[in-house]
DNA sequence: TTCATATCTTGACCTAAATCAATTATTTCT
DNA sequence: AGAAATAATTGATTTAGGTCAAGATATGAA
């Protein structure tokens, strides 16, 4: 994938289909690759980039001070993520690693604020997905409150059936029983239980929802 | 507090300095009242409002189908809430009731939406406001999986701390607790425990943050 | 002020899910 | 292909914090 075609996959995604930003984008952006496992950055780095996911997939996860780890959101093909940078200038309020490898587009979140600021039509899109975000963050908040591991591997598998009640677990189990806030364990019990009770078949990667 | 210093306190939260939208903001909003107790939509209603607190505080919330309950947020004086209505059109993802007797300012959403296009000031405050709201829930997401009550609660009182290690409980603590994710019965114990530990000192509903 | 209602605290008990430990599978690298 | 490393499963055990119950305080209405 060369520069242009990054490009007009963001820009497609930001619902925007004249070309007239392309040039203007090109020169804030810069196309990055990172093999599976590098960090891309770490909570409390100074960072300018937001990020653009053309390929591969990036985990983006908070830790304690006991060294635990939640992870937030799982950025896959076609979506941003620490966009945040935007508006919280200077230091990241999360860590991101790539989790597979990956192509990035690294955007510059000064110059892009500028482009936010001059084109209200950029302003509203920014607005539409950060909606969108604190309705994701906003659910899953409740998930990780009051229900229970069950119900949340459910949620989970719920939201990726596309309406044929299959889905593809594409990535590794410990990574989705991290960002369902379970331990692997408790994910492989579940699963297994699920499948005995018949509310699941399971071939390898490819889960069925029955009922 | 009359109509117009209601406007106000709204242009100042958003940082506006001049006057020229009292104006439309005045046709687009309106004063309510509501009691203590008293449910301002639940989710899945249908409504197009959103509400910016003039005085009391109202209490964001979300059940699941057993009935429990998770406080996402306690919008107090000139706080704005359900904002995401101007994005996601129709219905409320999440559930209100004024937990003291309030005054709020409630605001037609898709002519305030219109506003935020005509004006990219409004739209630029409305991305920062949202960045931060992206922040807390954010934030929230990782306590409540990866920090115990304790530290849930430390952390409450942390962020009411303006320096001088004094925090007063202001809403009933059982609001508090279901704010941080955890039973009245256990909220009990960890502050005995801290004011045993010599963590804290508890004086009514003031509370001193020793160490 | 007094009665009624709601909130808070404390104790006893229980349970969901984490942790620890040991295999077994699956990737990845040479 | 084979070895090494990583991921996933399963069992045994532990534990944080929820639930239930009872009593103590506090709040508010008449």
């Amino acid at each position: 994938m060369n520069k242009k075609e990054a490009l007009e996959s963001f820009l497609a995604v930001l619902d925007i289909k004249d070309d007239r930003f392309l040039k203007d984008l090109n020169a804030i952006s810069m196309l990055v690759s990172k093999r599976k496992g590098e960090i891309l950055f770490l909570e409390g780095d100074k960072g300018e980039d937001l990020y653009f996911v053309l390929k591969g997939a990036v985990k983006i996860f908070k830790t304690n001070s006991e060294g635990k780890e939640i992870t937030i959101n799982i950025a896959q093909e076609g979506e941003l993520f620490a966009e945040i940078v935007l508006f919280l200038k200077n230091t990241y309020p999360v860590s991101a690693m790539a989790i597979e490898n990956s192509l990035l587009l690294a955007i510059d979140s000064k110059r892009m604020f500028d482009k936010i600021k001059e084109n209200p039509e950029f302003a509203m899109k920014f607005l539409g997905l950060f909606a969108k975000r604190l309705n994701y963050l906003t659910e899953k908040v409740k998930e990780l409150s009051i229900d229970d591991a069950k119900e949340r591997l459910l949620g989970y598998l719920n939201r990726r059936d596309k309406g044929d009640g299959v889905v593809e677990i594409k990535l590794p189990k410990k990574e989705i029983s991290s960002s369902i806030g379970v331990s692997p364990e408790t994910f492989s019990r579940i699963l297994k239980k699920l499948s005995e009770e018949g509310a699941i078949s399971i071939e390898g990667k490819v889960i069925k929802l029955l009922k």
